[in-house]
DNA sequence: ACTACGGCTGTTAGCGATAACATAGGTGAT
DNA sequence: ATCACCTATGTTATCGCTAACAGCCGTAGT
């Protein structure tokens, strides 16, 4: 009764495949697979037999076609090697895997041409939603997200205007925050050590907000020293080394990361320099690394695991299709005085 | 002569739209848009006119579906927070970025279950490649890979069979070389410090090799210490302290990587060992952190970079359909002794 | 002038699934 | 016994795009 199954083993199954093999039809099988609609559990159970016996993966492509559902979330991120975006996605993936949605993460290196690019790869598989760091992006990436018809959250940063959602900390703030907190502490001839990417408008955001308060006091950089690529660790040692040689008499620096201020806060300690009470350090972000340093940097964590919580929840929510309005969420970094900055 | 554009302007957009916003057929569009076929000049920028204006962005999922073919390469990789997996999936990405193909994530946490859902789930999309890490996997999901009919690479390790191709070190063979250079060095009293993952089957290799080597020379381990979750950094000193405090005539700590490593290195200096001189150290990777440390770790490339690239090319290779047999690619660490082993 | 051919465009038929509706039995209420 | 109704299954028509082939036109060769 059944076909000889003379059918060439390299081409890949289908629905029919596993509907001949167990005698029901393929809407049938299609339901089992799914879990939808009602199945009697003796065709339920012979058709999933049937389909591991054959080994059958189904074809999504042609499932999302046919449903025009798709059960992805792009997630759209700088960079994977420096720390704070895998703890992003720690929280997207965290909070999707209860949703039946899965991320699916594109990276642009800092570059707004290739993000315009990954964005327009990414829509053009029409997923659930978008996660989009950052709020700076070229302009057709702008129209192409706003015209997608599907809930966007741009996470990290606040400063600016949203295309939908947005959830992130205020980095201008934040930049202030730690100035205010430094000059607090009475230090006055402060240096600045970070990255001289053009694109990190997070990181040219916080230096923003530090210079401001500043200036407000009266004060401007003692120094400013650039860096790009290399170890951060090792990155932080040199511009520390550099910037303590060409300034002695700065009292401060300010790092745009941890990694760097790590690197910075272990020179200063092989040269035995006091800090806090000749120098102190600050850095940014809160990793986890610096559990591990001989003394504790001070920092001000960025939220990160909450921002993807928080923006993964905005796209779960929105997916039964309810287009609401973009919703922005602020969330409010603490600043983790540690063991650089003096206590007053 | 045109219709009156009366449509849903929240409806997605499809080549019709710009068919008829531009005059020509749909395949003509579709012509365009890929780049395939001749098109006249005025007809190609006619359309690609259109289709700015109207910011279509195609729909791969029809596309796909149409041509049987998919541009995107699975990459199923345990964790995106150790700072090694990272590096692999940079070498990846250059790679792939002049073959156009793009790599799609997908992370295990080092459970074999959800490794074999990922895998469900990425083959289910039909890519047209993947790259495992790993040789360990479930049943099913050897199957499965085995069945896709498209090249899989298992990568970073070589120590057992491979489903079809394979790139990567034998973590055994670099446990030996290791245990060799420490023995070489004259150090007799050896403890080992890693991660109680029962899943990572490369941890388990090294210290398999190591051990080996070890009770070749008469000797087994002489303490040993497993941590979970957490910091890297603080956890390996913490280690430290708990193993020097537990067996203080202890003369080399083996870490099972870097990054807790360094945590003893830094406990070790705070506390005034003579490091290599009373204890030695080494750890596993060559991440580029240890570059920053007042002292370099001994420690063992990984290849991560070049594994990345090789296994990428070898999908990018067989992209053209032609099923060649699966070939295993054996890269060889270099021992790196840095100042943590005695110089002999 | 006739044929051949290459450049350009259109037509037709799926790709492999699912939505929506249709149908065959059984069940319970009246 | 009749009808309404629910369960379990099948049928039909897309989804948006591309492969494959078909057609038309002009130019060049003979």
């Amino acid at each position: 009764m059944t076909k000889p199954p003379v059918i060439d083993p390299r081409r890949t199954l289908t629905l029919r495949d596993v509907s001949e093999a167990s005698g029901v039809s393929e809407m049938t099988v299609s339901r089992v697979l799914r879990n939808r609609g009602d199945v009697s559990e003796t065709t339920r159970e012979r058709v999933l037999e049937a389909a591991r016996a054959l080994g059958y993966v189904p074809n999504k492509i042609a499932g999302a076609l046919a449903s025009q559902r798709v059960n992805l979330v792009g997630v759209v991120i700088p960079s994977l090697s420096n720390m704070v975006f895998p703890e992003v996605m720690t929280g997207i993936s965290e909070t999707l895997e209860d949703t039946g949605l899965q991320p699916v993460v594109g990276v642009t290196h800092y570059s707004p041409e290739r993000e315009e690019s990954v964005i327009y790869e990414m829509l053009s598989w029409r997923p659930s939603g978008m996660i989009v760091a950052g709020l700076e992006h070229t302009e057709a990436a702008r129209a192409m997200l706003a015209q997608a018809g599907i809930p966007i959250v741009e996470v990290m940063d606040i400063d600016g205007t949203a295309v939908d959602s947005a959830v992130g900390i205020s980095h201008d703030r934040a930049g202030r925050q730690m100035a205010e907190a430094i000059l607090a502490a009475g230090y006055r001839r402060i240096a600045f050590l970070g990255t001289m990417m053009p694109h990190d408008h997070r990181a040219r955001k916080r230096l923003q907000g530090f210079e401001e308060v500043l200036s407000r006091h009266g004060l401007t950089l003692a120094d400013r020293e650039f860096y790009s690529g290399g170890s951060a660790l090792l990155k932080g040692r040199e511009m520390t080394a550099a910037v303590l040689d060409r300034s002695p008499d700065v009292d401060f620096l300010y790092y745009s990361n941890d990694m760097i201020g790590a690197g910075g806060l272990l020179h200063c300690l092989d040269r035995g320099i006091d800090v806090p009470g000749k120098v102190g350090l600050a850095g940014f972000n809160g990793v986890e690394l610096l559990d591990g340093l001989p003394r504790k940097l001070a920092t001000m964590d960025a939220c990160r695991l909450e921002i993807g919580r928080r923006a993964a929840q905005i796209i779960a929510a929105k997916h039964p299709d309810g287009i609401i309005g973009g919703e922005v969420i602020e969330l409010f970094p603490t600043l983790q005085p540690g063991d650089t900055i003096r206590r007053v």
